[in-house]
DNA sequence: GCAAAAGTGTTGTCCTTACACCCATGC
DNA sequence: GCATGGGTGTAAGGACAACACTTTTGC
C-alpha cells in the first residue's frame, strides 16, 4: 500500500514540560534555546520525532537525551500546529508534561544550561513555548485535582504537611490545614506508616504512604454538572 | 534557516469525531472506509493535513470536504501515533471532536455512505478508529459536565426536558428531573423566554435561552481535590 | 521555656439526594 | 376524562468552610 507515500509530510517534534517540586516551590526544567534568533531565551525540552517511534517514546527519548532522565512518566497534553510557530519552517509539536521530585532526579547533563526555573518567574520563552507552557501549567492545575499526581513528587513516605505544600505550590493558593487533612483522611487512600519525620526542628509529623492498590480499585462514578 | 528541512517528516492526518444528537439519542457521523482492507468497516472522517494549514483548519476542511458541513466548532482531543496504526504506512493523527444538532446540519454529501450511527451500536471500526472513538467519547462525557457544550445541540430556545435528554443520552444515565431542574435554575445561566413549546401532545414546557454573556463573565474558581 | 509546626473538633452553610403530587394540554 | 409529560417542595445526609487551642519536639 503506497498511498501513504504520496501524502504531504511534516516535521513533527515533541516538547516536554517537566514540572518539578523542590523547597516548596514549583519549577520547570528548561534550557537555553539552540537558535541564534532566540539566543538567551529559555526553551522547553524538545526535539524531532523519528520515523519509527510513537510520540510517547519520542518524548521519553528527547527527555533522556537532553537531561539524562529515564523512566519518567509523561502525559500528552496538546498538539500545537500554527504554521509559523517555528521560525525555521513549519513544525508541528506535541506537548508532554510530567511532574517529578527534583531531589529524586539528578540532572546528568548540563548542556544548554539545563536548569530548573521557578514557574512564577517565567515571563517569556523562545518560539511559542510560553503558550505551550501556559497551557501545560493550566493542564497540571486541573490534573492534580483529579489524579494523585502529587504523590509522584513526594518520597514514598511523606507527611501531610509535605503533601499540602505540593498542592499549595501547584495551585498557587493557601489551603486550610485542618480541612486539607480531613479531606485526605476521608478519602481513605493514605496509609499510616507509624513512622514520623526525623531531623526536623519541631514536632515531627506522621508519615503516610499512598494506597495505590486501593486507588486502582476505585472506579470514578463522576456525574456532576458544573460550569 | 534550513534546519527544518533536514528533519524527518511524517504524514499527519486529522480525524473528526462528530457527535450528533437527534431523537433523544447520541450518534456519530461515520463513513465506510476507503480502504480495501477495511471494506465494509466504518471509519471516522479523516484526511491528510496540508503543508500550510494548522490542525484546526485541517479538521474544518476535512469535515467540509467529507460532509459539506461548515463552521462547526471543533476541539482537539488527542494525538494518536502508534507506528503501525495505519496499514499503509506510518501516519500520525490528531483527533478532533464536536457535538452538534443533527437537525441543524443537513448532510450535503453522501459519498462513502456518510451517515449518522447510534453511539451505542458502534462495535468496531477501521484502523484504530475504535480506540480514537472511545477516547473521544470519554472526553465528551467529561467535557459536557464542565462546559455548556450541550447548548450547541439544542435550538436557541429549548425546554428543560430537552436539555435533560441531552445529558441523559450523552452520560448514558438517568437523572432525577426535579434535581436536574433545580441545578440549572440555581446556576442562573438560563433565561426564561416566556415562550412555551408548541405542537406537543401534552402540557407544553417553558422555553429557555442559555445566557452566554453571563457564562463568559464567570471565572472558574475551581479548587476541589477529588479522585 | 520558647519557637515552630503538628494535631484535632464543632458549627453553620450549602449542595445533593430521594421522593410524590397536582397541573396544563391534546385528543 | 384520560394520557402524557410539566412543574414544584421538603427533609435528611454529606461535603465544605471557617475557625483556635493544645501537644510535641529541638534547642
Amino acid at each position: 500500500m503506497e498511498l501513504v507515500n504520496a501524502y504531504p509530510k511534516l516535521p513533527l517534534t515533541v516538547d516536554c514540560v517537566i514540572f518539578g517540586f523542590d523547597e516548596n516551590s514549583l519549577k520547570v526544567l528548561l534550557i537555553k534555546s539552540d537558535l541564534e534568533l532566540y539566543s538567551g531565551k529559555l526553551s522547553l525540552l524538545g526535539d524531532i520525532v523519528n520515523a519509527n517511534e510513537d510520540l510517547n517514546k519520542a518524548a521519553n527519548r528527547v527527555l533522556y537525551e537532553r537531561t539524562g532522565l529515564k523512566k519518567v512518566y509523561l502525559e500528552q497534553v496538546h498538539t500545537f500546529s500554527k504554521p509559523d510557530r517555528h521560525p525555521g519552517g513549519r513544525v508541528v509539536t506535541t506537548a508532554y508534561a510530567s511532574l517529578l521530585n527534583i531531589k529524586h532526579y539528578a540532572l546528568a547533563i548540563s548542556t544548554n544550561e539545563l536548569n530548573w526555573h521557578p514557574v512564577s518567574l517565567i515571563r517569556e520563552m523562545a518560539f511559542d513555548h510560553m503558550e505551550i507552557f501556559d497551557y501545560a501549567y493550566k493542564w497540571l492545575q486541573k490534573r492534580i485535582q483529579e489524579h494523585p499526581l502529587a504523590m509522584n513528587l513526594l518520597p514514598e513516605k511523606f507527611s501531610l504537611r509535605a503533601l499540602q505544600n505540593v498542592y499549595e505550590a501547584i495551585l498557587d493558593t493557601k489551603l486550610d490545614r485542618r480541612n486539607f487533612r480531613k479531606k485526605f483522611a476521608s478519602m481513605g487512600l493514605l496509609i499510616d506508616t507509624n513512622e514520623i519525620e526525623v531531623d526536623v526542628t519541631h514536632r515531627p509529623g506522621k508519615l503516610y504512604r499512598f494506597d495505590y492498590e486501593q486507588y486502582k480499585l476505585r472506579k470514578k462514578n463522576w456525574v456532576g454538572i458544573d460550569f
